[in-house]
DNA sequence: GCCCTTATGAATGTCAGACAATTAAAGGTC
DNA sequence: GACCTTTAATTGTCTGACATTCATAAGGGC
């Protein structure tokens, strides 16, 4: 039973293998946890040799599409994709989209607020005392002066994801899961060279305040200043660097 | 030269070979184009085989990390991750995410609009004619009475991306591709079932106008009532299974 | 000297067969 | 019944071979 994909050969077999794989799950002819024929019995169902199957199920475990198990009765199992997964292929992606796409600051600074901006209506009607007390104690751990660039960061990072999810939606923290992490090695930038720490944890305070309060427009408000501060900071960063080259 | 990770050898060596090398890309310690070592050469160096290898190559390949060539001075080579690659992982990630886990209708479809709202103010902004042309061509296509449900689906689709693209931020289309395109199979049980094309279409056009007169208050609304017009729907198909199930 | 054709070699793609490692279940022992 | 042993199925890894592709170099005709 060959796949003869009458047009388009150009494929390596293991590609037009994990294709075929790939559209099955997708369109729901395998369900979750299904087991699929071992290696010899794909290669036997395919007419290529094992090796050729074996790299085509590597590239669907590449993408969490299914798992494997050893031993008898092992094989490989249509995975179920957790947000956990979902999460940490999304960051990669994006994170490796910005760092070969000579994205400039200005649009992924925008892409990001404009995103977390959206969120900011339902975490202010939803937001629990407990995601709030996140938020609060991050901007603790910024004020410390002692704190490394990188503890900063990240920090910064985590009250922006507690935001996010305080918003209580799955589906939309995963979706800002790569507009907010890819950020980071931007950010990193602007942070470890201006010195600006009290302006960001003063613009946190009045987000978090915001929440507190329940008050969306003033939380948007303080979104669209971060914005603008986290702009002018990058503008200026790279001015310094257009004129250290000169 | 072993890659002996002291704590955990759970994993299989090509996954911690492929591990290793995509620390290497994200990190930026291989550049976009760079050729990575044959895989002969790669064998000896984590003293694998050959087969080894080639299914952690088949692994970053499966997540568009490198692209191989053959014949000689071919190889393969670190990926510059294109928009167009990083939107289908996106969407195919996004469909398996929803699909398999239970997302309720009512939580994908809140966090959809969400999404698309915080496109309304720079899209009313910065729309084109062009995009906006392509907008008004999709409603008239809706509005056609012997479209076939798929293609309305399509159409519907087509439109959401006009509006997204319109705000003229390629990182933030990026990101609202899974959203958007994830939700076909969903509104596709919607648009099959109920028939109201009619409304739908009304409130397109009603995005549409909003968009023509660069007036986001009134886009932000038309989007509002799509999503309550979306949302009543569901839930209507919902309690009609619900009851041919009893 | 210039262009076309033909080797050449390096690399990936595919195959076949073997063995190691793992694991659940069946069977045996007490 | 509890514990140990065997067994068979399956993935993981290795080895060696051959097929295929393709840029470059070499050669030949003019």
């Amino acid at each position: 039973m060959k796949t003869a994909s009458s047009a388009e050969p150009r494929q390596d077999l293991s590609a037009q293998i994990a294709e075929a794989v790939r559209t099955a799950i997708v369109e729901g002819r395998m369900i979750v946890d299904e087991r699929l024929p071992s290696e010899a019995e794909l290669s036997e169902q395919f007419g290529v040799s094992r090796s050729t199957v074996r790299e085509a199920l590597k590239r669907l475990a590449a993408q969490s599409l299914i798992r494997t198990q050893r031993g008898a009765f092992g094989g490989a199992f249509v995975n179920r994709l957790s947000y956990t997964d979902a999460y940490s292929q999304q960051i990669t992606t994006s994170t490796l989209l910005l760092s070969m796409n000579a994205v400039s600051f200005e649009t992924a600074c925008e892409a990001r607020y404009t995103l977390e901006r959206a969120c900011a209506p339902l975490a202010a009607r939803r937001r629990t005392d407990d995601s709030l007390a996140t938020m609060r104690a991050e901007i603790a751990r910024q004020s410390q002066p002692d704190l490394s660039d990188e503890a900063f960061c990240a920090s910064d990072v985590a009250l922006h994801r507690a935001l996010v999810d305080a918003a209580g939606n799955p589906v939309l923290s995963y979706q800002l899961a790569g507009a907010v992490e890819a950020m980071q090695p931007l950010m990193n930038m602007i942070t470890f060279t201006a010195r600006s720490r009290e302006e960001i944890v003063s613009l946190h305070t009045a987000l978090a305040d915001a929440l507190g309060r329940k008050d969306a427009t003033a939380a948007n408000t303080a979104l669209h200043r971060l914005e603008a501060y986290t702009l002018t900071l990058g503008r200026d960063v790279m001015a310094t660097r257009a004129h250290k080259r000169k």
